[in-house]
DNA sequence: CGCACCCCCTGCCGGC
DNA sequence: TGCCGGCAGGGGGTGC
């Protein structure tokens, strides 16, 4: 679930948690997609939040002794900011607890998520990332270039997190239809004009996202426990057989690159 | 090299 | 009502 708007929601919430000590960590569930490390609650344990940055969908908390906790939000994984004596739900996994008494509680239902403690340059999950897609080197030159290299679905460029971190499923799909490029279109037939359509698309559904706090469609919520309203404005996603609200065509669904993919045949080539 | 297909896991929804 | 298949914001592996 968590894509970038929804990560960037969660970390704009989270920046509350600045200046506190973590007073306690219980991990209750440490099965996720690996496993928690044994040392993660001792390490984390007396740390004072320094920071708190995304990198592509990772949320990063940055510790005083230099190191970082890195989260991961998988299909279902959210981090909420709560009162002590909120309940515990069924896959609340990880409970945090603050030296206010505020809690942090991850939940993750489907379990795919991922977290550890580490120094910042051991974190091999972020070394492997792209550029960030609203920083200027996510340019039409770059993505041009990029994509004249290779021969694949344009969707599946836009979802290589070693290319361009933090497009997940949903946002793909709407900047696609936004820049009014079809998902399937083969990269190395991308034009210099479908580029630039494609990074401005880029641009203008993740500021949209973010301004609406994300998308929620079952799981996600923000730090707050609130849904996001993004959802509410899909032009494509999950609206297969309903028209285009830009020219009236039929929006299809099509797997592709194993992923249900959402357009609209007459105005995106 | 790109993609199809498998896995991880739980929940929900529609069909029967 | 209940069971079953299909599907879901992610990612990683294998093999063609």
């Amino acid at each position: 679930m968590p894509e970038l708007p929804e990560v960037e929601t969660l970390r704009r919430g989270l920046m509350a948690i600045v200046g506190r000590r973590i007073a306690a960590v219980w991990v209750r569930e440490r099965r996720l997609r690996r496993p928690i490390a044994r040392s993660f609650a001792r390490v984390l344990t007396g740390r004072l939040v320094t920071g708190v940055r995304r990198r592509g969908k990772y949320l990063l908390f940055d510790l005083d002794d230099g190191s970082v906790w890195l989260v991961h939000f998988g299909m279902s994984g959210t981090l909420v900011l709560v009162p002590p004596e909120t309940p515990i739900r069924t896959h609340t996994h990880v409970v945090v607890t603050l030296d206010d008494g505020r809690t942090l509680r991850f939940h993750d239902p489907r379990r795919f998520g991922l977290m550890r403690v580490g120094a910042a340059e051991d974190l091999a999950e972020i070394g492997s990332l792209g550029v960030e897609p609203l920083d200027p080197k996510f340019s039409p030159c770059f993505l041009y270039r990029t994509a004249r290299r290779q021969h694949r679905a344009v969707k599946s460029l836009l979802m290589d997190q070693r290319l361009v971190a933090g497009l997940g499923n949903i946002y793909a799909n709407e900047i696609l239809f936004a820049a009014g490029v079809r998902p399937g279109r083969r990269t190395s037939l991308l034009s210099r004009a479908d580029a630039a359509r494609i990074v401005a698309a880029t641009g203008g559904v993740l500021a949209e996202a973010i301004a609406a706090r994300g998308s929620s469609i079952s799981d996600y919520r923000d730090a707050r426990g609130e849904p996001g309203a993004f959802q509410d404005v899909f032009r494509v996603y999950e609206r297969a057989g309903e028209r285009c609200g830009r020219c009236g065509g039929v929006i299809q669904r099509r797997i592709i690159v194993g992923r249900s993919s959402f357009y609209c045949p007459r105005c995106q080539r």
